[in-house]
RNA sequence: GGUCCCGUCGUCUAACGGUUAGGACACCAGGUUCUCAUCCUGGCAAUCGGAGUUCGAUUCUCCGCGGGAUCACCA
């Protein structure tokens, strides 16, 4: 059994989103699952896409799932530097071995001259092939014009671990740039240099480069290297289905959904299962059930959508899972500004009481503000209240006053005892628990929902109860 | 337009050529002495079309159709 070595080769353009990340973690897997290694590399070859910080935003989407490189940038490895800027040496000698092979040539074209090649076959409705325009005698090269390669154009047969048996015909195969005129590779050569340099074992990327993979092939022919293990993940398409998810159109940076309450668990699961499943009905995996259960051949050739309501659903799922010492540190920063002079063991009761409720971590405040702030008052919520609609304002006001009277009279502050108080309350008053329960409920939190009653009042504490129902009736008085 | 890939409920998906085509999300209905959730129960809902191979096709083959990708001195 060979060693596997899987690489994630990111190009520091902009935020990781969830599709980018899926390569980055199928990867990971496919090492990780046959204790292989996994690297990181970075393919920072286009000076002008570059953007300010990605480097260091990919890392951190990779940290944040657990993906722990053993090679690569910022570790190193045998293969170093794993950052392809600084290894244009590397492909200078590769370049001149190609050259000294008669398979590289000098371009001589101006880019307006092969845009004008271009347009012609598009009109002609043809597919454009550079090597129909391939010059006779090309000048040497000087390494002021890009480095071509010269193709030779046959028929490909191959597998691809997850697509199965693909194949295309020679007109696919064509010449394609190697070095540019900025003397930077293109990622066409340099990646297949690093991946035989690297000795990478399974080469898994998206459904994008597919067309060029013949490409590929005649490359690794001419430098006489052995073709890697292919592995063509399909597209994760947007939520309408109708594209490839992409930054421009709607494809959120990984690192929001965790601004937005999301857990990494949720995400790391989610995208795992989006396109992979194990066989068995199981929907939720952990880090290291992935690892143990992951395999290419489960992975799905279709595209998938990217569904945004099962991503909320298995937050929740999530969530509820924690304990909630770990619930408790994960929602420090969620927490409304008014709780923030609440001692931790006062909010770690808040929490019990909103986990089952949370879908996101941000929705934290709109459950549990109450605790911590006096709600402002909407009698709405009462006029509005089909049970309370039918009492006249007297009578609820008197309501109020007789659970205020019993509730002051419980001397044991406890969800036990407070519900006790609330069951007797249903006979002396003769209300249904819709009524009574749900006018203290309002008159409490002032909420549209809020936790179980005896829960909140337990907590909410006996003073503060009382004082809210107090004033809520005198509110309703002056109404 | 050329080339390549893909095609099971609305969505994510399961099904050695033999199943009443299964599960999950979403949705709907009911239950859990109050709201909102959680949880439980039930319901709705699919093999793109047509040929062929076969005793038998979701599954294999071909032709359509539909969707996507690609055709850069981007990756």
């Amino acid at each position: 059994m060979t060693h596997i070595r899987t690489r994630f080769a990111p190009s520091p353009t902009g935020f990781m989103h969830v599709g980018n990340l899926r390569t980055g973690l199928f990867a990971y897997l496919t090492a990780k699952n046959a204790d292989g290694t996994f690297i990181l590399r970075l393919e920072d070859t286009d000076k002008s896409r570059e953007v300010e910080g990605s480097a260091d935003h990919i890392k951190e989407c990779l940290k944040l799932l657990g993906l722990q490189w053993d090679e690569g940038i910022d570790i190193g490895g045998p293969h170093a530097p794993y950052q392809q800027s600084q290894r244009l040496e590397i492909y200078k000698q590769w370049a001149q071995k190609l050259i000294d092979s008669g398979r590289a040539y000098a371009d001589p074209y101006t880019p307006a001259e092969v845009q004008a090649f271009r347009e012609a076959a598009q009109k002609e409705k043809r597919a454009f092939l550079y090597r129909t325009h391939r010059p006779e005698n090309p000048p040497t090269w000087d390494g002021t014009t890009p480095l071509r390669f010269k193709s030779e154009p046959k028929a490909y047969e191959w597998n691809d671990d997850v697509m199965g048996s693909l194949k295309t015909g020679p007109e696919v195969v064509d010449d394609f740039i190697l070095i540019k005129s900025d003397g930077y590779p293109t990622y066409n050569f340099a990646h297949i240099v690093d991946d035989a340099e690297m000795q990478v074992t399974h080469v898994i990327r998206g459904q994008e480069f597919l067309s060029s993979q013949p490409n590929y092939m005649n490359l690794y022919e001419a430098l006489g290297l052995q073709a890697p293990i292919f592995a063509t993940m399909p597209h994760i398409m947007n939520e309408q289905g109708n594209k490839k998810l992409g930054k421009r159109d709607g494809a959120k940076d990984v690192l929001d959904y965790v601004r937005e309450g999301f857990l990494p668990e949720t995400l790391l699961s989610f995208i795992a299962t989006l396109g992979w499943n194990d066989g068995t009905e199981q929907e939720l995996f952990t880090h290291a059930e992935l690892i143990e259960k992951f395999s290419l051949s489960r992975v799905q050739k279709s595209g998938a959508r990217f569904d945004e309501k099962r991503l909320l659903w298995m937050n929740g799922q999530f969530i509820r899972s924690l304990t909630l010492e770990d619930l408790e540190s994960r929602a420090a920063a969620f927490w409304p500004v008014s709780a923030s002079s609440s001692d931790e063991s006062y909010k770690r009761r808040v929490l019990a009481l909103a986990q089952d409720r949370l879908k996101t971590l941000t929705d934290l405040p709109a459950l549990a503000s109450f605790f911590f702030d006096e709600p402002a008052s909407d009698l709405e919520l009462i006029t509005g209240n089909k049970q309370l609609s039918k009492l006249d304002t007297a009578d609820v006001v008197q309501l109020l006053k007789t659970c205020a009277a019993a509730l002051r009279d419980t001397n044991d502050w406890t969800a036990e005892a407070i519900q006790q108080t609330l069951n007797t309350l249903l006979e002396t008053t003769g209300q249904k628990p819709g009524t009574l329960f749900s006018l203290v409920r309002i008159a409490t939190t002032w909420a549209p929902f809020s936790p179980q009653l005896n829960d909140t009042l337990e907590l909410l504490g006996k003073d503060r109860s009382l004082a809210r129902i107090d004033q809520a009736a005198t509110l309703l008085n002056q109404a």
